[in-house]
DNA sequence: CACTATAATGACGAAACGTCACATGACGGA
DNA sequence: TCCGTCATGTGACGTTTCGTCATTATAGTG
């Protein structure tokens, strides 16, 4: 009755390893050379497996932008064990994002292209889907530690300003400076913004504006990211500083 | 000795011509299935002399997306012609910015499009330079105001904060709030942020967090805004109503 | 050892790309 | 008026990528 069923175990793990092959090319080459074809040609199955998984090229960065969201979901989890006042364990949270950011350029390019209305506009529903959950754990573990800040009293959410929005707000304004400045590739002209001096910036006026005590006014914050970085971070920082991009704060 | 040399006016005025044609197909159809050869065939000329203009459709994008920041200036210069504080005017600029982006969804879509690493990577020199010039003269624009806004007492700058970077955090902000929720399209799960919501929150956070004065703990802006519609903005918001995505703010 | 339902394959036609050999026509000179 | 020249314009063509689907391979069943 049933000849040769493919179960579903099988169809995932050869979806992840189309995934790690695909995240390998788009490290090799740039991203936007990836095909599907070369995908097909550096795989060891067919076209029509391969595209038994994925509708399009966009469905495959989409994918991948996915398994990266899961890597930055970890990446923050291990941020937020730092030990410090709220507003010190969000911003251990933008230095690991910063950190990941420089560690690997090619996956933030591809986060932020699947962002690209282009490609989310050729994003399979599967995979759209995967996203927003992907999104939405994100969101949740955010909402978590600013809910605490809230009980702990560094802040006050004014009315009609919910966890989600202050999260957002965090979130869109760091997602803001990255993209701005990653776009403008290496032929940055006059204005020299700097990813990671423009990122602090805007996360610090975001905080700032949310009154979120201490205020960088009140407490030198510098100590704390040498702290994060000392004990958190440091192996990561050693392998930036080994790549020739140093994270400099 | 010389047999019909096309004039650079001549080059001109047909590239303007072309880019015309794209923005038309970009509004028609959604700007992900735009092709060259869409192109040649709505236009009255040939491949080859479609290509003598832009190396491919990246280039298409880039400088339609340049034509689009030259009506945004024009667009942010009538929004500082708004009379009041200087933070009120900049908060003018912010909202001119959000009808733009409601009044012709697509060519925010080409605008946010054009600055994803996959087009960016694929853009002739010619227009990479071209989209330079664009964001400079937007920079200068906006940090005249700053400076402004510095010499009337409103704003004080702290150490180590030049204009760029204010303008800079205020524009990835804003930047950073669109394209997050702009790229969730229409699939919008859970959380559902709000567009003029989340932009002008994030933009109050970055005025509060520069301790930009009035505060919006210290003034009603929601008058300001009424203001503003009301004097520059209420044919434009009123052609938002008609197409049933009125302006909320 | 067939038989059958399912999965895997890759050849194929369509679409888009980008180029280049050739056509066109404006101008100056005869 | 006609001709020769050369910048410019043209679109057919070879190539790449896409996405499909008729065909082949295979695991399990009787």
């Amino acid at each position: 009755m049933s000849p040769r069923m493919l179960s579903p175990q099988e169809f995932e793990k050869r979806e992840a390893e189309l995934i790690s092959i695909s995240r390998e090319l788009f490290e090799r080459e740039c991203p936007s050379t990836f095909t599907i074809d070369k995908l097909v040609d550096a795989s060891p199955y067919s076209k029509g497996t391969v595209y038994k998984h994925f509708e399009g090229k966009e469905d495959v960065m989409m994918a991948v932008c996915n398994a990266c969201f899961r890597d930055l979901r970890e990446l923050f989890e291990k941020a937020l064990t730092f030990k410090g006042r709220s507003r010190e364990k969000l911003l251990s949270v933008l230095v690991s994002y910063i950190i990941w950011a420089k560690l690997r350029p090619y996956q933030l390019f591809i986060v932020l292209s699947a962002h690209s209305p282009n490609v989310t506009a050729n994003t399979s529903e599967k995979y759209q889907q995967q996203h927003h959950e992907c999104e939405e754990q994100m969101m949740t573990l955010m909402c978590g530690e600013i809910a605490k800040a809230v009980e702990q009293g560094d802040l006050v959410l004014s009315e009609n300003m919910t966890l989600e929005q202050v999260t957002f707000a965090l979130w869109s304004a760091t997602w803001g400076s990255m993209a701005l400045i990653i776009s403008k590739g290496t032929s940055s002209q006059l204005q020299a913004m700097e990813l990671e001096r423009e990122t602090f910036t805007n996360g610090r006026l975001i905080f700032d504006g949310l009154n979120w005590k201490p205020l960088s006014s009140e407490m030198n914050y510098k100590e704390t990211l040498n702290r994060i970085v000392k004990e958190l971070f440091s192996e990561e920082v050693a392998e930036l500083e080994k790549m020739g991009t140093p994270f400099s704060y």
